[in-house]
Order: structure tokens, then sequence, then C-alpha cells
RNA sequence: GGGCCGUUAGCUCAAUUGGCAGAGCAGGGGACUCUUAAUCCCAAGGUUGUAGGUUCGAUUCCUACACGGCCCA
């Protein structure tokens, strides 16, 4: 019968989608009719499908062996003839294709196999042989159901492609796809890596309150939030530094803290809203020491990542004053000009954008963003900060106008942050008050008065070099990723 | 915040000037004991991001919005 208009089916909706889920509740339904458990509480003695293959790399082709293996992992394919079928078998290691026959299996299990979903979780007794083409496999002797997927896995060679669905989504991405695995795992390594240096160093590892009554230790609007039974506003941290330092100041001389900063500013291809930073504090150090440390600890990052990128990142790295990168970069002289509006007018007079409400400080920051970090493609420091861009930073002991600071630059993104810190208490109190002003006079990312702070540097703190490293952006810069949403696994997204 | 691009089946992608919205994978039925993007046969799968507008007729043209991407600030 032809179909009219009037016979086809009603416009389908959502149940119509779900023609796939309910075939699969009704495969799950059949197994829990059949007595049998789709999801099982524990599948012992799994074996990693990449650490069978290797110890099998030397099979001739065709040969087969009695040695049995219990692997487990995701169905990712299928490949039938009726009597045997190939399926590949995935776990985090790797792929192993699975070769069932009836005559090994018997009908019943054979048939249950083959009619199992992809992305089906299964665990699977075998004996490995290679094919007559050559392919390491899995004769398999016995199989166990150990969850029963309920929705169909991203497309079988393309994986998921949609941007956005990855990002929403991650678990499609890593089940479909090796890279997005491989990808995370080193961002685990470099973690550890960090970790490892920063131990063997005799740092300690310390963690510090996400939540707090006060914010700072960077340039930054905060989350805030609020705290129920105290009935009081709390700000997700920003930075970790304030607090860090008050455990120098209590003695424990060599620390570092792993963990999220929050910052309430726009989404880029650099900024997340939560980003992963490490920051560590050693007495008696400088910023100097700190840089030789910074770089040693990139290099050891990049050692354990496998990074093999075009840029090289072994120390030592290059070293530049930020005056000195402008001056190169523009012809201008921030150290001769060093009222806002002489800068304003040296800037003017080379053709350079000066935005008008800017003061001395952001003006300099404008040069350095424009002008000089694009350019810092090889690692570099850029040494030696303006005051008025520095609040927690210690005086440059061969000129007051700037402060012992660096910034880390590797493929025109920075990378870490660091000072010789400042532990005259006296100065510090004069450095809010600054920062006090700066509030008043509408900068919303000046730093909030901290009399608790005060009051700890005014125990008396070491002389102390302090570093902050973007973990986000350090694994950006070793595994050539160029979105930070690319290396979180579940960036931020818009509802 | 601005500009450009994108949004079509569960997934990956097509669709001529504005003229019946297609394919591959996955899923359903069947054949097949060395396949590997397995193959072959059959059937099915759609509110084309959302809301409007123009038109006899809109996936296609226009407006707004949502989400995403790239570039700029």
């Amino acid at each position: 019968m032809a179909a009219t208009e009037d016979d086809r089916p009603a416009a389908p909706s959502g149940e119509e989608t779900s023609v796939l889920l309910a075939a699969r509740r009704q495969k799950l339904e059949r197994l829990r009719a059949d007595g049998i458990e789709p999801f099982p509480h524990e599948y012992d003695g799994v074996v990693a499908i990449a650490d069978v293959k290797s110890a099998h790399e030397a099979l001739q082709d065709g040969e087969e062996t009695e040695d049995v293996y219990r692997v487990a992992g995701r169905l990712a394919a299928r490949r039938g003839q009726g009597k045997a079928a190939f399926l590949d078998l995935v776990d985090r290691s790797g792929r192993i294709q699975l070769h069932a026959r009836v005559d090994v299996l018997g009908r019943e299990a054979f048939d249950r196999l083959i009619s199992l979903d992809l992305g089906d979780l299964i665990g699977v007794d075998g004996a490995i042989f290679r094919t007559r083409r050559g392919e390491l496999s899995l004769r398999v002797d016995g199989w166990t159901l150990l969850a029963k997927s309920l929705r169909p896995p991203p497309e079988k060679h393309h994986g998921v492609q949609d941007v956005e669905l990855r990002y929403r989504h991650r678990e499609l991405d890593l089940m479909s796809s090796p890279e997005a695995r491989d990808l995370f795992l080193t961002r685990a390594r470099i973690v550890s890596a960090v970790r490892r240096f920063l131990d063997d160093a005799g740092f300690v590892e310390v963690e510090t309150p996400v939540l707090q009554p006060l914010y700072g230790g960077a340039n930054a609007r905060p989350f805030t939030t609020h705290h129920n039974a105290l009935d009081r506003e709390l700000y997700l941290r920003i930075a970790t530094e304030l607090y860090l330092k008050r455990l120098i100041v209590g003695g424990l001389e060599k620390v570092y803290e792993i963990g999220k900063d929050f910052r309430n500013e726009g989404i880029s291809h650099k900024h997340n809203p939560e980003f992963t930073m490490v920051e560590f504090y050693e007495a008696y150090a400088d910023y100097e020491d700190m840089a030789e440390r910074t770089e040693r600890l990139v290099a050891a990052a990049a050692d354990a990542a496998g990074y093999a990128g075009e840029i090289d990142l072994a120390p030592p790295w290059r070293r530049e004053t930020l005056a000195g990168s402008i001056l190169s970069r523009t012809g201008i002289d921030i150290m001769a000009a060093t009222e806002r509006d002489q800068l304003a007018a040296a800037m003017a007079e080379k053709g350079l954008r000066v935005p008008p409400d800017d003061t001395w400080a952001q003006l300099v920051d404008e040069l350095v963003s424009k002008h000089v970090e694009p350019t810092l493609i090889e690692p570099t420091f850029l040494l030696d900060y303006p005051v008025e861009l520095s609040p927690f930073a210690k005086r440059h002991r061969d000129d007051p106008r700037l402060v012992e600071r660096f910034e880390a630059y590797v493929n025109g993104m920075e990378i870490a942050n660091a000072f010789s810190e400042l532990n005259d208490p006296d100065e510090q109190r004069r450095r809010f008050e600054q920062q006090r002003r700066d509030a008043e006079a509408g900068d919303e990312e000046a730093q909030p008065y901290d009399e608790s702070f005060l009051q700890a540097l005014e125990q008396g703190m070491p002389p102390t070099g302090g570093v902050g490293v973007g973990i986000d952006r350090l694994v950006m810069l070793l595994t050539g990723r160029r979105s930070i949403r690319e290396v979180v696994l579940f960036p931020a997204m818009r509802d």
C-alpha cells in the first residue's frame, strides 16, 4: 500500500528517538528474565590489554597458545561470520581483538555474546593467539557481562567530533578516542611529576582553605558564596599565596599546594573560571633561585609527558628585564617615562593605541601584552616589574621603582609568576593601603586589605621566594593544545 | 562586548536557483568459522537548534534568540 499523507505515523517526538534506547532496555529485561545479572558486583583478576599484548609480540602469524588471560573493557566493534565472530574490546590501555567461536563457547554463550550491544562492558577469559592475518587476538573461552550499556556509543570510526558534545559529555570523548584518553593520562603524569619534583626537593605538600573569608594573592575578581550556618559571605580563593606565606611564617620553610583557583572573569582559550595552579614557597630563597627551580620543574614535567615539541624547554632559559623587553620591541623606555602622561605621550608618538583611562601601570601592562608577550616563544623569564603592578613582591635591591619578580613565558603564553616575597610588614601595609585607594578609584581587581595576613608578617617571615605555575597552561604547552578547554576534563559551559 | 562561521537521524556527514530531506556507522530482521572501516540482502529511523517573517512552497532567504567554534577588544 502506498503511503499517503494520511497514513503516515504521527509526527515522531522524543519517544521515536528512544527506539534505540528501547531496544537496549528490552535486551536488559531479556537478560534478567534469563537469570543473568546485567550489573554484577565484581570481576577479579583483570589484566591490562596492553600488558597482554606486549607479552606476546613475538608470536608468529597463525600461532596459537594456551596462555590464558582475563581482560575486561567495553565492546567497541563486532565482525560476525555466522558460527564465529571477531569483536574488539577496549580498556584504558588499548584494544584487543576477540575471536568468539561457537565450537569453543557452545551455542548459547556464543549467541548471547554476539547479540550484545556495542558499548556493553564485558569480561573475557581466553587464550592469546595471532591470526593468520597477523593480529594478536584472544580466543574467547568464557565471558561475563559486567555492565549493560543503555545508550548507543559514539560513531565507531569517527568518535565524537562535535566540540560541544566532547566538552559537555567528556565520557563519550574518552570512550571513543584513544587520543583523548592519552591526553588526560599525560596530564596526570605531569601533575605527578610536579609533585615528585617538589617532594624530592624537600617541599611539604599542604592544603589551605578554598572557602575564604577574604580573598587575595592575585589581581582578580572572586566568586562569592554564602555560609548558611555562619550567615556570612565567603569567597572562593583566587590564589593560595597568602595562606602559604603564613605557613612560611610558621616555620614549614618549603611548602607547596596543587589545587584549584577560581577567578570570576571571562572565558577564553587561555582562561577557564576554575583552573589548577601549583604554588611553592621556599624560605631563604629569592626570585633568582625560584627561576632556576621553575625551569627545572618544567623540564621534569616535560620529561614525564614525553614532550617532543619544537620549543626547547631545557634549562637555562633566556632572561630579560621587563623594561628592556619593552624598549627593544617598541623603543619606549618606561624607566624614563615614569609619569602616566609621559608614557602615554611616548606611546602616542610611536603610533600606539593609548587607552585613555589607563594608569601608568596599566599602560605598561598593555605594552607588555601587546608587543612583548607574543614575541616570547622560546622560554623566557621577564624580570623586574614596576612596583605598582606587584603588591606582594619585595622591592628590587638595586632599583626602588621595581620589584624582584618574574613571569615565565613560553610560546607567547604566561606559565609562571614569581617574586622575592615582600616580608616587611610595614611596607606590605603601605601596599595594601595603595590597593585600597586603587579599589576606591574603581579597580575591581585591587587587593582587599588583609589585616590577618599583616599580623602574620609582623611575626617575622624569613626572606622567601615564591612561584605559581599554571598547570593547565603547562599541560597545553607540553601536549601542544591551543585551548585550555582541551586540557580540562569538564570545562565551564553555558547552560 | 564586536565580527565571522556552525547547529540536518543516536553518531559522522550530504542535500543543485527556494521545489517530495539522503548516505555511512550504530540499531532491527536474515546469510556467513581468519575478520579488522568485514561483506551481502531486507525493513526501519527526521518538529532540519528555538521563535517569528517572506513565499504557492523554506534545510535553503530575512529578523531575533540560544548554544558552540574561530578571530578581535
